[in-house]
DNA sequence: ATTTTGACGCTTC
DNA sequence: AGAAGCGCCAAAA
């Protein structure tokens, strides 16, 4: 029995990034906490991979070191990532034989102790 | 049911 | 700074 509901998760995680004001960026283990499952960050990544909506800013996700983590597509979709967040103004660095794009955290980095969910994590007020 | 993978993250060479 | 190793846990093979 996994510890958290699929179905749940990815919704959370959808609501959370269409939180992440435009021109900044958030990392997948960031996302993980907020949703309150600090050690499902792979997970998140998983969301975003099967993402439909369109109106999720899923480019402004990225790795926990500031870099835009690979598709393994040789790097056209980290291609893309890097493309969508330069028109929203964020400087986007390169680097690396395997071309790397990095954003500096420090100047865009969007990390709120707490958002305010719909109902994710209720209080257990139902016994558990 | 078991093994491998993965849009991750942290610590250590 | 860059590479490698290990932990994590659900999904896919």
């Amino acid at each position: 029995m996994p510890q958290v509901d699929s179905d749940v998760f990815h919704a959370t995680v959808y609501e959370i990034v269409r939180m992440i004001p435009h021109g900044m960026v958030t990392t997948y283990g960031h996302i993980a906490r907020l949703a309150g499952s600090p050690a499902h960050s792979r997970l998140v990544g998983q969301a975003l991979k099967f993402l439909q909506a369109p109106d999720v800013p899923w480019q402004r996700v990225i790795g926990a070191g500031g870099t835009i983590s690979d598709r393994g597509d040789g790097g056209e979709g980290a291609a893309r990532q890097a493309e969508r967040l330069r028109e929203e103004g964020v400087n986007v660095s390169e680097s690396g034989a395997p071309l790397r794009f990095r954003v500096n955290i420090q100047q865009y980095g969007w990390f709120p102790n707490q958002v305010s969910l719909y109902d994710s994590e209720e209080e257990a007020e139902d016994g558990e």
